[in-house]
Formats: C-alpha cells, structure tokens, sequence
DNA sequence: ACCTGAACACCGTTCAAGT
DNA sequence: ACCTGAACACCGTTCAAGT
C-alpha cells in the first residue's frame, strides 16, 4: 500500500500507544508501516516534523461547537478539560504536545477559541493572551504529570516507597501530613482544583 | 584525577550549557571528564540517575533563610521565582527537572517550603499540597517554553514569521489582535502576571 | 514520484580485563 | 576500588540507485 502523511501519522500514534514516546523510532515505525527505513522521510523531512504532526492530530476538533450562553469560566473549564481529554487520549501525548512549538492549525484554533472567550469575558488581549499561555501551561504540565506517573511499574508502588523513605519527620512535616493527598489517587479532583485556582485568579482580573 | 560524583555532576552541567540536552551524551562527558567512555557508569547507575542528580544540584539551597514576617504571598512569590531563577540558571533547565520525577533533597525541601507557607496562610494539607502542585507546574512550564524561545535560531524571527503566516485573520482575530502580545519580548512581565493569576486564585480559598 | 539498500556518524549500556 | 577496551544492540538521517 501507498503511504499517505495521514496514514503515516495514524499508525505512529498507534505505535505511540504501545511502545511510548521513547521507543518510538523511525526504524520501528518503518516496521509498523511495512516499509524499509528511510521511507517516511520522502514525507517527513525529519522526526520532528513527524512528531509535530502527530501532536496536531492529537487535537483534532478540540474546541468544536461550545454550547452557547454558558458562563465564560465554564466555558474556559470545559475548553481545558476538553485539551486534557485530547493530551491524554494517547500514551505520553502531554510530552509529545509540549516538543512541538510550532504553531500547527487545531494548536492555533485551541488558543483563538480560549483568548476569545476570554476576551469576551472582558480582558484585554495582553491579559487574554497571557492568562491563556497560564491555562495552558497548567493543563499540560498536569497531564504530562500524570501520564509519568502511569508509567511508572508496579503503579507507582516503588515510587511511593521511595517517597516514604525520603520523608523526614522533622524535615518534612508537611509533606508527611499530606502523603495521602498525592495527586496521583485522585486525578481528576487534583486537576479541577488547580484549574479552579486558576480561573478564580483570572475571575479576580474582572471584578477588581 | 580521580572522579567523584560531585565532579561528574558539575562538569555534565557546564557541558549541559556548552551543547543543551539533546546533545548531552555519556561519551561527550567522558571527553570533557578525560576518561573513556564506560567510566561514568561506575559512579551512576545509567544516565537517567546521572540526571537527576544534576536536575536537584540546580536546586541547591532553593528556600533557604526566607525573611520572616512578610505575608504568605509575598513568601510564596519569593520561592516560585527563586525556584524560576534555578531552573533558568543552566540551559534546559526545566526540561532537566520535570524528566526527575523521583524525590531528592532540594526538591523536597522546596516542596516542604511552599507547602507550608500555605498551610501557615490558613490552607488544609491537601489544598496546600494541590496549590503547591500548581504553582510548580506554572513555574516549569514557564521556564520550559522560555528556554525553548531562548534555543530558537535568528532569535524566534523564524518561528515568528511561520507564526504570522499561519495566522488567518478571519479564522485567528484574537491570536492576530495580541500578536504583539507574545511572551517571549516580556518574559518577567509574562511569568508575574500568570503567578499572579494563581496566588489570586490561592488567596480566594482564604476569603472565600 | 515514491521507495529500497546501504551507508555515515552517532547513541546508552555492559563487562571482562587491567591497574 | 576504579577505570579501560571493546563490544552489543541500537539510533536519525542521507542519498544513489531502482521502479
């Protein structure tokens, strides 16, 4: 079968799911493909581009018909959770969203939709801007948390020990007063509370 | 001379400056220690270990002798810049931090720093420690978007005139509207107002 | 136009052997 | 105890040659 950019991107994603972001490799990819080495780079001029197109394809439709006459802080909730969803929905797509700095369309499309909302909300578009580069920030940085911590062995059973054996109870009272609070039994409670703080942060730019 | 893990480290993040991460290797710091290749594995299990015994050494004395007797924000304020400062004092830094996930020294006392200056403003343990979670989270990927600016050629002219030609000005009016807005011209100014944002956030746990 | 074959210049890691 | 020499099993990328 003939390779297409499109096909090429979808079963890297695959491999991405079952190998991770570290073993994915040309040659490996070339394999999945059932092509020999060199062939993906008629179509890609380098892995980076590759992984960039990957990263794009990770957000597709992301901020697609919104529901009209929400609040904007809703809808600004809804918007990120909906980013994580898309970071998450592949084996370390948070680290593979966050190595491709250059501006792809549904990157670009994510970033008008929150700035617009934002501004609609009653920012200027310095502060729009910047508290969605903040919003960002946040939901990426947590996902590529959690999508670490999944991959840790034994579900992070060492991890934890390690922790334990770290904790010192005079140097570290309150990291030991909060060991049971670690994000990562609670996901989804860790993340809205620190999507809370920040949209409560931006709410405060309104009123005050 | 003889090697020492402390030597190791110090020459790998001279090197690190010198090359940045992506060509950070085991053999480019044997040269640079005037040893052969395998040497290093003697003092570090893999080079995964060697970094993040590098990534807590950019930590070194992060919240030591915090001034007494100012207010909680200002406190916490003082340590998320000062833990900015350490990660931009070496090339790649950010980066160099969130690939340690496992707990060490400094990173610890960091965390146990900023815990409980929440925790003294008035926060239960699991909101100090989620709270604590977001900022750091801010910070790195402030700084790893920062230094990934830095490491652009022709000083981003490049990445700035792909970004203009993506942009649509019926599709992307916000993006085009704060085109002059981007954080890179005002990194001190863009890294405040987005921890501003969530210290807002944080203080409205207080009140609220 | 699209892909193969083969090479170039590298990697991290291991480990017997030396000192 | 600490390091060398040499190998193993890989990498990303390039490019003449094939079809």
């Amino acid at each position: 079968m003939r390779l297409t950019r499109d096909h090429v991107v979808a079963v890297a994603l695959d491999l991405l799911d079952e190998v991770g972001l570290e073993h994915l490799t040309m040659r490996r990819l070339a394999d999945a493909l059932d092509v020999r080495n060199g062939a993906t780079y008629w179509h890609f001029r380098s892995k980076q581009a590759l992984l960039e197109a990957m990263a794009d394809a990770l957000l597709t439709g992301l901020p697609a018909d919104l529901p009209a006459g929400q609040p904007w802080d809703e809808l600004a909730a809804d918007v990120a959770r909906r980013l994580r969803r898309a970071l998450l929905s592949r084996r370390d797509g948070a680290r593979l969203f966050s190595g491709s700095f250059f501006p792809l369309p549904n990157a670009l499309a994510y970033g008008e939709t929150m700035v617009g909302l934002l501004v609609g909300a009653g920012l200027d578009h310095r502060s729009a801007t910047w508290a969605t580069d903040t919003l960002t920030y946040y939901v990426v940085a947590h996902v590529t948390e959690e999508q670490l911590a999944a991959a840790l062995p034994d579900s992070g059973k060492d991890a934890r020990n390690r922790l334990d054996a770290a904790l010192d109870p005079t140097e570290h009272p309150h990291l030991l007063a909060a060991r049971d609070d670690l994000a990562a039994p609670h996901p989804n409670a860790h993340f809205d509370y620190g999507l809370s703080l920040v949209l409560a942060g931006i709410r405060g730019e309104l009123t005050g």
